[in-house]
RNA sequence: GGGAGCUUAGCUCAGUUGGUUCAGAGCACCUGCCUUACAAGCAGGGGGUCACUGGUUCGACUCCAGUAGCUCCCA
């Protein structure tokens, strides 16, 4: 059969995935073997895939097609996350367009959209994933809002209620006044911000005299309630205790100390807005302030501004600006850059709100979630990152839970009234009936009905699921006996971005610890996060990142997941540029083509083998074995980078450049049974190696390479186990391949073609040249002869290698200035070479406390210098 | 403002407890080749005061201190 001379992705790629799906291949039960288990963090069930994915799950599969081949019974659940915000936006937006606003849909209405839209559109990612070959085990795809794992996640809200763990309570949070909900602080974005510092007159009461505040935010003077100097400030002393009037509203503030003014910023008196600053906030709590919130949900102003009511609050700020104008109080208006938080999800500037949120208490929980990591229970690749967890794990603050949306986990909290109670009563149970029940007796009134009761309308934040993931995926929480459960948790190795390291992460840990009693995986490896050439991060409005399913198309899903692995050092981010995956499909057509060549070679098994290509084989016998130990540790570090690399000289420098063209029979002869043996288990090897990381090409050329019977696969190939090997004949080839590049440099230096074959002759003198390769030498170096001498000849061109002297006898076209050169250059350099090493043994204190075996090296590298000397000494005065 | 980390060839990065072949790899670059496996290739080659300054040491890319620049996280 005619193997064409370019690999061509396209032919293969769909054809194997589908096979490895046919055969089950990805799939795991429970079994006698040890588990090999990887949950993959969930991606966003609105989201397409971009290059982070591709690098993510990249990484992944090579861990688990690993795995797999060296025996573990394996495991990768995929699946997505129900991304409460993200969805609801979405949903929202696609119901404008039909012409329907959410406001006039009921709860299970809107749900019902919202679902609708899930199975429409959720599962792109996750097809897009085959595409990159992820073997997972489609069969058991997740959602975070399938029924079980719902259950689960109002299981654990319950349980820790009750362990008084949440509670409800009155803070300031971030509000988001385009999702109209609360976000974490970790779905704050601060970016820097060109705005201007608004310097406002307070009139100070029963005086003439003013008081100046600065500010950014001068809408938010509606609200204020305070002026705060610092108790030492000396300018302000005498005007503490008295009254100020706010502009624009004329209300009879206090002025008040405290030592949170900063009396170096502005004009060292802050005005005080409790109900829309942090900050704020807490100073009204120390001084008893009023609390006048001037915001709508929506970030319009409300009646409680009493000026500007309905104003979007940008819109606000100008008109302030022009009333204080007016009135007169203006001072100045300066240029100031400040930084400002945005909502991650919906970009718009976070509004500082006080609202009354769920939160979940951290320090406890925290405890041992920071301590295993940082005794190395978990691991952390790159291990740098563990002092990033530590400082957060160690000021971990309460986790606000509630999200003010419909598409997510419904709190289960119930709220009732008791007559002649002002506050209403909460209880909290895993539906109604348990809910009504509980209240019953809470409230020792039988009489309660479902309509007495009414349920919390926000949903949990999506991280409160996805903290569940290793666990409930497994079904764990509800039935943690189970056989899966008992199996496949703790997982081995997590694959996540450094990005939410706190969000998902440390979060998963802290549940592991609390829900399943021990960690949920034992290694986290950290990617970076990938960029474009300029190392700017990818995003779809500068548009700079590709398209990965272009890349794939265009280079092969092998070639691009080479080409995100070649720039994708554990934890560094990395520069992607396209002809990283045109590197990789390049490796991709140099593996085809040897493929292609040993495929092509007649095969004369009555035909000797040649003493070189016996030579080559016991040579990449050991060579392969270098490799295969290097590339065990490499693994054991999560050191995947320079795993690939490994391979790939391996492949391309050592099998392709030098095995390959020793063992090459001559132009239509046949090649001797043995070497073609030995030629196709090398290669063989090779592909199997290389499988985890380019596994489509791998099984083409595998298929092809011996008989196959239907239901084999590279994919089950056991994978090469480390042996002993001998490292010393590695090195004498490595000796030999010297001498021949020497030979070749000689040759294009002096215009010798390679045709013309050469004698070698060598003098051993001090050291002794191992000739146990010279057939390779005579092969690729194309000499006719490797003769010893005990002289110098006349009329050759020399070369040392090591301490071994080399010479090629060339007649008499021989610049023995241009030669004479050479010696005198090489001869200074070791001279030079000589004295630095003089110096050390000289050196009483190195001899007295340097460790015998560098002193040995010392004694080792002037002898060598020495001989070298006086070989060229020799080699000199023969010129 | 607080914390962490980084700085090695034009670019991206390795460099394991300070000591042989410790200054390396890939890409890029230069030169010569369309040599019937591969021009998505072959052969050969050049290139770095290891950010800077000082210290410890017989010996520093490696340890310590300071300086400069960059990055990230948190507030």
């Amino acid at each position: 059969m005619e193997i064409p001379p370019k690999y061509d992705p396209s032919k293969t790629e769909e054809k194997w995935y589908r096979y490895w799906m046919k055969q089950g291949f990805f799939h795991s039960e429970p079994d006698e073997r040890e588990p090999y288990t990887i949950v993959i963090p969930p991606p966003n069930v609105t989201g397409v895939l971009h290059m982070g994915h591709m690098l993510n799950n990249t990484i992944q599969d090579i861990l688990v097609r690993r795995a797999r081949m060296l025996g573990y019974n394996t495991l990768w659940v995929p699946g997505t996350d129900h991304a409460s915000i993200a969805t609801e936006a979405r949903v929202v937006g696609m119901l404008r367009e039909k012409g329907i606003r959410k406001s006039d849909l009921t709860r299970e209405e809107f749900l019902n959209y919202a679902w609708e839209w899930k199975e429409k559109h959720g599962g792109i990612i996750l097809e897009q994933l085959k595409k990159l070959g992820a073997s997972c085990d489609w069969d058991r795809t997740r959602f975070t809002m399938d029924p079980d794992m719902s259950e689960s996640v109002i299981r654990v809200f319950v349980y820790l209620y009750r362990k008084g763990y949440i509670y409800r309570g009155w803070r300031m949070v971030n509000w988001d006044p385009q999702a109209k909900t609360a976000i974490s602080d970790e779905e704050v974005v601060y970016r820097e911000l060109q705005s201007k510092l608004y310097y406002v007159k307070y009139k100070v009461e029963g005086s003439d005299e003013w008081l100046t505040v600065a500010t950014t935010r001068p809408e938010t003077i509606l609200g204020d309630t305070a002026v705060c100097v610092h108790p030492d400030d000396e300018r302000y002393t005498h005007l503490v205790g008295r009254k100020v009037v706010v502009p624009m509203v004329n209300r009879r503030v206090p002025v008040i100390a405290d030592h949170y003014v900063d009396p170096g910023f502005g004009t060292g008196a802050l005005k005080v807005t409790p109900a829309h600053d942090e900050n704020d906030y807490e100073i009204g709590l120390r001084h008893q302030l009023e609390v006048i919130d001037i915001f709508n949900d929506d970030g319009t102003l409300s009646t409680q501004a009493t000026l500007f009511v309905g104003e979007d609050r940008f819109a606000a700020r100008e008109l302030a600006e022009e009333q204080l104008r007016k009135e007169g109080v203006l001072e100045k208006v300066e240029d100031y850059v400040n930084k400002v938080g945005f909502s991650e999800r919906t970009d718009v500037p976070i509004e500082p709100r006080l609202s009354q949120q769920w939160f979940l208490r951290m320090k406890e929980l925290a405890q041992p979630a920071l301590e295993h990591v940082m005794n190395n229970h978990i691991r952390l690749h790159p291990a740098k990152f563990k002092n990033v967890y530590r400082h957060w794990m160690e000021n971990v603050r309460d986790w606000c839970i509630s999200r003010q949306l419909w598409w997510g986990h419904r709190i289960p909290a119930w709220y009732y009234r008791v007559p002649g109670e002002n506050d209403q009563r909460i209880v909290v149970a895993a539906d109604a009936a348990e809910a009504l029940e509980l209240a019953r007796k809470e409230s020792a009134n039988p009489s309660l009905e479902p309509a007495d009761l009414h349920q919390d309308e926000d949903v949990l934040d999506t991280w409160f699921s996805s903290w569940l993931w290793p666990i409930s995926v497994f079904d764990g929480v509800r039935n943690p006996d189970n056989p899966d459960f008992k199996y496949y948790y703790p997982t081995n190795d997590l694959v996540t971005a450094p990005e939410i390291l706190f969000f998902w992460v440390a979060r998963m840990i802290i549940a592991g610890y609390e829900f399943a009693g021990e960690k949920p995986f034992h290694h986290v490896y950290l990617t970076g996060i990938v960029r474009d050439k300029l190392g700017r991060k990818m995003s779809k409005s500068l548009g700079n990142s590709p398209e990965p399913l272009e890349l794939i198309k265009k280079y092969g899903a092998d070639g691009v997941r080479v080409g995100m692995l070649l720039c994708s050092p554990a934890g560094n981010d990395l520069l992607f540029d396209e002809s990283l995956t045109e590197q990789g499909r390049n490796f991709g057509n140099k593996i085809w083509n040897a493929f292609r060549l040993v495929k092509s070679w007649k095969v004369d098994r009555k035909r000797e083998q040649p003493e070189y290509s016996r030579q080559a084989a016991e040579w990449f016998e050991s060579r392969i074995q270098q490799s295969i130990h290097l590339l065990n540790r490499q693994f054991a570090g999560y050191k995947l980078s320079e795993a690939l690399m490994n391979l790939y000289r391996l492949f391309w420098d050592e099998f392709s450049s030098w095995y390959l063209e020793i063992v090459k029979p001559g132009f239509q002869e046949p090649v001797d049974g043995v070497t073609m043996d030995k030629t196709l288990d090398f290669l063989e090897q090779l592909i199997i190696l290389l499988h985890p990381f380019m596994p489509f090409i791998t099984e083409e050329i595998w298929q092809r390479l011996r008989e196959r019977k239907q239901g084999e696969s590279v994919m089950a190939a056991p994978l090469p186990r480390a042996r002993k090997y001998d490292a010393e004949l590695v090195e004498r080839v490595e000796k030999a391949k010297q001498t021949i590049t020497t030979i070749r440099s000689i040759r294009k230096q002096q215009n010798i073609p390679q045709k013309k074959s050469l004698e070698l002759l060598v003098r051993q003198v001090e050291s002794e040249y191992d000739n146990r390769f010279g057939e390779v030498l005579k092969k690729l170096g194309n000499l006719s002869d490797i003769r010893f001498i005990d002289k110098k000849p006349e009329k050759a061109l020399s070369f040392m290698v090591k301490t071994t002297e080399f010479y090629i006898p060339v007649g008499d076209d021989i610049d023995l200035d241009a030669e004479r050169k050479k010696v005198e250059n090489e001869l200074e350099y070791t001279r030079g070479f000589l004295d630095s090493v003089m110096k050390k043994l000289n050196n009483r204190k190195f001899m007295e406390n340097a460790p015998e075996r560098v002193v040995r090296a010392e004694l080792n590298k002037k002898a060598d210098a020495e001989a070298r000397i006086r070989a060229l000494e020799e080699k000199l005065a023969g010129l």
